[in-house]
Order: C-alpha cells, then sequence, then structure tokens
DNA sequence: GCATGATCATGC
DNA sequence: GCATGATCATGC
C-alpha cells in the first residue's frame, strides 16, 4: 500500500505528523477506526500507528521509523487554569531490559536506538470525553540538548548499576533526575526476572519526568524561559560535574557559617525574615536569580526542604507533606497514592543548626527514600487507610481533646500521621462516619516524617 | 480560599 | 524533652 508520506524520510514524516494539529483521531482515522476496540489506557498511539501513519504497532527495540531513526510517542496534555499547558504525567519510553542493559553501553544502549529522535504527539486530555475526540495541539520533533543528555547518561548508568548490583526490585524513580524507571504493566505486581540476584522485580520503562516533559513542552510552545535561572549553563560543553557535584560545591564554602555571615559574604542585602526565606537563600548560595525557578530542579522535580537541627542534631520540627483526603485514601492502592508519589521523588535537604540564637548551615544532601524505607510508610499508610474505612479514627474525647488511631511516632520509625490545618474546624468530609465520635467531616491530617528518621538517615548518614 | 511549608502549645 | 494535637503565614 502505498502511503501518504515517504517512511525513508525524517522531513515527510515529520510534515505529515503536523498536519495532526488542531485535530482529533476521528477527524484524521476513517471510518475504519470505529471497528477498533479502543478502550483502555495506552491505546491513543496504537490507533495513530494503524489508523494515520498506517502501519501495524509492533513491539521491536528498533524505533518505529527504524530508516529515518524517529520513534513516535503521543502523550497527554492537561491545561491548567491560567491556560498554560503541562504534561499530564510522566512521559513512558522503552522497557527495561534488566537481563541485557547490564552488558550495554549507553551510546549503543537500546535506549539511545530507540530514544535519540523522538516524534511527539501531544494532544489535550480532558475529562469525560471520548480519546477520539482529544485535540492534538502540538507536534515537534525532539532530541535531547547535550547537556540534558549528560545528566540523561549518568541517569541511566545508575540504572544499570543498580541492575547489576542485584538490586532491580529496588528502584526507585528518585534514584535519578531526569530519567526514571518507572513501573509499567497492567498492575504493579508484574514482575521480570533480573540477573543478579533470585528475587522477582516490577518490570519498569525508561521514562521522562513529568517535570522534564513540561520543559519539553515549553520548548517546543516557544514559552518565555525567563522565569528560569540555570545551575549549567547551556553553552557548557562536556561537563564533568554532576547536578549533585555543582549544587554541593556551591554550598560546601558556607558549611558552618551563620545565615548572617552567608549574606554579609555574598553583599546581597535581601531582606531576612520576608517571604521564602529559605528558597531565597538557596538560590543566593546557588547563584540563581533570587525571584527565579531553577531549571534543572524543576526538570527533576526535586523537592528542596530546610531543616532546623537542634544542638542534639535532632530536627526542631518534623517534616510535613501535604494533606490527603479521607474519600480519596480509602479507595486509593499505595502504589497509586500521592504518599507514595512524593516519596518517589528525589529531595534536596539543606540542614541549619541552631547555635545559640544564630542558624549555622551545616551541609546539603540530595536523598531519596531507600526501598526498604518505603515499605515502612506504606504500613503507615495502610494503617491510616485502614481507620479511615473502618470509621475508627477516634481512640477516645478526654477533656475535649481526641485521642486517634492514626499511627503514630511508635507505630513506626519512619513516619506518622498529624494534623495539618487551620484549626480543628478545617476538615475533610469522612467515608465512612466516625464511630466514637459520629463525626462526618474531620480535621485535615497528613503524612510527616519523623524527625529523628530525619536525624538518623538523611542527616547523620 | 486554600495549599503548602513552617511552627506553636501542652500534657505526659 | 518529646509526642501529639493544634495552628500560623504566605503565595497563588
Amino acid at each position: 500500500m502505498k502511503l501518504p508520506y515517504n517512511s525513508e524520510s525524517k522531513g515527510s514524516i515529520i510534515g505529515y505528523a503536523k498536519l495532526l494539529k488542531g485535530k482529533s483521531l476521528r477527524e484524521v482515522c476513517g471510518d475504519e477506526i470505529l471497528e477498533h476496540n479502543y478502550k483502555g489506557k495506552g491505546n491513543y498511539g496504537q490507533i495513530l500507528e494503524k489508523y494515520y501513519f498506517l502501519y501495524e504497532p509492533n513491539s521491536v527495540s528498533e524505533p518505529d521509523f527504524a530508516i529515518a531513526g524517529l520513534e513516535l510517542k503521543s502523550t497527554p496534555l492537561k491545561r491548567l487554569g491560567n491556560n498554560n499547558l503541562r504534561s499530564k504525567e510522566r512521559l513512558v519510553l522503552n522497557m527495561i531490559n534488566y537481563l541485557e542493559v547490564v552488558n550495554q553501553d549507553f551510546e549503543t544502549s537500546s535506549f539511545m536506538k530507540k530514544n535519540a529522535n523522538i516524534l511527539l504527539i501531544f494532544y489535550l486530555h480532558e475529562a469525560g470525553i471520548d480519546i477520539l475526540d482529544y485535540v492534538i495541539t502540538l507536534v515537534d520533533v525532539w532530541s535531547f540538548p547535550s547537556t540534558d543528555l549528560e545528566i540523561i547518561r549518568r541517569d541511566w548508568e545508575l540504572i544499570k548499576r543498580k541492575i547489576a548490583d542485584g538490586k532491580a526490585h529496588e528502584l526507585s524513580e528518585g534514584d535519578t533526575f531526569y530519567l526514571g524507571a518507572c513501573t509499567k504493566g497492567a498492575s504493579a505486581t508484574t514482575t521480570r526476572k533480573q540477573p543478579c540476584c533470585d528475587i522477582p522485580a516490577k518490570q519498569r520503562a525508561y521514562s521522562l519526568k513529568q517535570g522534564y516533559v513540561n520543559h519539553i513542552i515549553a520548548s517546543i510552545a516557544n514559552e518565555p524561559t525567563g522565569i528560569y535561572g540555570k545551575l549549567i549553563p547551556t553553552a557548557t560543553v562536556g561537563i564533568v560535574m554532576t547536578i549533585e557535584e555543582i549544587v554541593i560545591s556551591k554550598f560546601k564554602p558556607y558549611y558552618n557559617k551563620t545565615i548572617h555571615q552567608i549574606i554579609d559574604e555574598k553583599r546581597i542585602d535581601i531582606t531576612i525574615a520576608t517571604k521564602n526565606y529559605y528558597a531565597n537563600l538557596t538560590n543566593l548560595i546557588l547563584g540563581i536569580e533570587l525571584d527565579k525557578k531553577i531549571e534543572e530542579f524543576d526538570k527533576a522535580e526535586i523537592i528542596v526542604r530546610t531543616v532546623r537541627l537542634k544542638e542534639n542534631d535532632l530536627p526542631k520540627e518534623d517534616i510535613s507533606f501535604p494533606t490527603f483526603k479521607y474519600e480519596e485514601i480509602v479507595n486509593e492502592e499505595w502504589h497509586e497514592s500521592d504518599f507514595y508519589d512524593i516519596l518517589e521523588h528525589k529531595f534536596l535537604f539543606v540542614f541549619f543548626q541552631f547555635e545559640k540564637d544564630e542558624l549555622v548551615l551545616r551541609k546539603v544532601k540530595f536523598w531519596n527514600m531507600p526501598y526498604l524505607d518505603m515499605l515502612e510508610a506504606e504500613k503507615v499508610w495502610a494503617k491510616t487507610k485502614e481507620i479511615v474505612t473502618n470509621g475508627t479514627i477516634v481512640k477516645e474525647v478526654r477533656d475535649g481533646i481526641r485521642h486517634t488511631n492514626f499511627p503514630n511516632k511508635k507505630f513506626n520509625s519512619v513516619s506518622h500521621v498529624r494534623p495539618h490545618a487551620t484549626n480543628a474546624k478545617d476538615t475533610f468530609p469522612l467515608p465512612n462516619r466516625d464511630v466514637v465520635t459520629k463525626l462526618n467531616d474531620y480535621t485535615k491530617h497528613c503524612f510527616w516524617l519523623n524527625s529523628s528518621y530525619v536525624r538518623d538517615e538523611i542527616y547523620l548518614k
């Protein structure tokens, strides 16, 4: 059959793909599409391949357009309240073959073979609309800028190293910066053999972090880049330092100095007690203009948290996370929960310590939660889900104070659950009425990291 | 008005 | 002195 484009020509394929802009699958794919069983996720790309590009979907290791060296990827966008476009999710690439990757080099890896040039088709996801009617909004080819590719290469090496160390089952998206190893498959229980360990590992695919995809979108859509400051200048060739090394090298000269000394040395007059105080200080030390976001952190979805330690090294406060909704947690599984999602991120902790009345910078630390601790966090989450489901939040009311069954610090060494609200009347609805108090709504709560855990497993390690 | 990061208050 | 319940402050 004669194709409506030349499958050996990159330009021809891209040109044909760009005709999709502003259209939906229903408009471009012809009538036979209606016979297709298009239910379910992941089907968008298959329909596009079969009914628009007119080739049979495959699962070979070559790019979809092998001769032109182009890999076709379709992925959803969402529109924010301010009308800006963002990626709805991470961009899932090819599967990680645990058995083979340990024998590959990055330059000739299956990852690079497949993804060096990606033809991206972004469609606008809207709730309640048939996937055939999503409007294709952005179409362009993407290849990684060299500074990004250097970071991705290191991410790939880390994933490979972990597999070679027999730890494929311990992989986490928080391990890496731009390129992640995300779970993929019908359920979280789909596992595969790994080469250096007998424990079956969840099957995973290479993926680009949602934050990274947002930057691809901004780049394709020609959005202004002025709101970002960079750690690595664009013109950098052959960088030797990792993001971690750059950040630590910028902070290190200020270790054991007070905040006042740091500001004095920087010769910048930032008003200390104002908004975003610690964020400002971080930017100041990293050499980023104060009102700008850090591009590399944004792409890697790094969560920056400052911790103030007491003189005995214990953080003055536990670390809080966003509140959870009672009605949601009872219907979620651990691997799809918000708490799990947060803990799969990479963190940058900035540790200060009280010394008399001054705060002294002790150190910065990149961190993501180790596998075994994730299992502990899961217990806290599961216990929370259980008591909300059963309506057994409140244990007793004494002197007007409600004592709860939420998992406390004694329950678990990693995490606990505590209120996080404007006041006790700041509530979310309960899916099931609380047995003891008969309440239908309850004060907002969230998951916390125990201060002792932060001290022992993050600060002191 | 609410999400989020940060902090306070009190009893054991 | 810490654990737990409760609340504040700021930005979007």
